[in-house]
RNA sequence: GCCCAGAUAGCUCAGUUGGUAGAGCAGCGGACUGAAAAUCCGCGUGUCGCUGGUUCGAUUCCGGCUCUGGGCA
């Protein structure tokens, strides 16, 4: 019936069980797991982003974990690349693709088969449009959005400098809009036939999980993993220690603030992000949710359900 | 026991020359298409500690009480 090829995708906020609940599914269903989180790629931070462990993976192959030095910068493109040659390959043994990981943004890059048209990032041009923002303001900035693409300027607050910049960085290096782009690629189907599930619980259970999780990242060497990276000569304001848990160290290992207020960012910091991806599931059409109360905390209920849920798409032959 | 200072939103505090109050943080909601664990936007009714009094009207002034700091004994 459907042509499109099969995939799997487990996503959830932050801390709600999602690795140890793939690694159940993946031994059940024979899968292999790509991972979808723009933290764990990188070599070296591991204890900061709960990274998956060897024994914790119980033979099941991982892909897209560990691929990138720190001081790389990794993307929503990148993983699109990397993501579909690791689905190629799980694709030749016969088996099928699961993803895995929170970062919403990257599932749908790849899910919905988005086309990244420019050769960006044009670092040079950013660099150029950062300097002027702090010279002329934020409204200079946008301002020159406005001239290019007035739907864009309009969609984007003046205060998110990010996001105006790469709007403009687009328009740079196609001449084309990303308003219009950004249509485009929105009516774009899913270019798989894709389960996608989603692991939630209450949420006040997983920010009490997000606080004894700190508070054991800390024990377990945090500090030293993050003075580990430094000592390398790694550039504090590099995209890899902009992950929650090594933004909110730094400052500690200068001696800038105390260990109890680093810990206390860190969880705010990690619950803030676990209600942003709360909303963009939201918006994500075809979620199938995993409750966890719904199936009284049991992964064997859970896989159960997703087997069920996968075969009736057609996932498994 | 006495003296002083506090007591206002979940927290830290501002304020009301007497007309029932507002910031930051938290919390909640939202955006997001090559930085996404990033970045940004929106949402503020709470016995103004309790209790008497003065007053048309008290959270605001006065008295008493309770609690919390600090000081003196």
């Amino acid at each position: 019936m459907d042509s499109k090829r099969p995939l799997i995708i487990l996503s959830g906020p932050t801390a709600v069980g999602k690795t140890s609940l793939s690694v159940s599914f993946a031994l059940k269903e024979n899968l292999e797991i790509i991972s979808a989180d723009s933290a764990q790629v990188y070599r070296g931070m591991d204890i900061g982003t709960a990274k998956i462990t060897e024994a914790e993976k119980y033979g099941v192959t991982h892909y897209l974990i560990d691929v990138c030095d720190p001081s790389e910068d990794y993307s929503a493109f990148r993983f699109k690349e990397m993501a579909e040659e690791a689905m190629e390959t799980i694709y030749a043994k016969g088996k099928v693709p699961l993803i895995v990981g929170g970062t919403g943004f990257y599932i749908q890059a790849l899910l919905k088969g988005v086309v990244f048209d420019d050769d960006g990032p044009d670092e040079k041009y950013r660099d150029e449009l950062t300097k002027l923002c702090e010279e002329k303001g934020t409204s200079y900035l946008h301002s020159m959005l406005e001239e290019i693409d007035p739907e864009s300027a309009a969609a984007i607050p003046e205060g998110n400098v990010k996001r105006v910049i790469r709007a403009l960085e687009y328009y740079h290096l196609t001449g084309k809009k990303i308003s219009d782009h950004n249509r485009k690629e929105a009516l774009r189907e899913p270019a798989y036939n894709a389960a996608y599930f989603v692991l939630t619980d209450e949420r006040s259970l997983i920010y009490e999980r997000i606080d004894s999780r700190v508070d054991e990242m800390i024990s377990n060497g945090l500090e030293k993993e993050v003075r580990s990276l430094l000592d390398t000569g790694l550039n504090p304001s590099c995209v890899s220690l902009q992950a929650i848990g090594y933004k909110e160290m730094v400052p500690y290992v200068r001696g800038e603030i105390s260990l109890e207020e680093a810990a206390y960012q860190i969880k705010l910091r990690t619950r803030h992000f676990a209600k942003r991806q709360f909303t963009w599931y939201k918006r994500e059409p075809d979620i199938i949710y995993l409750d966890r109360r719904e199936f009284n905390q049991s992964s064997e209920e859970m896989c159960r359900y997703m087997s069920e849920e996968c075969r009736k798409r057609g996932l498994f032959k």
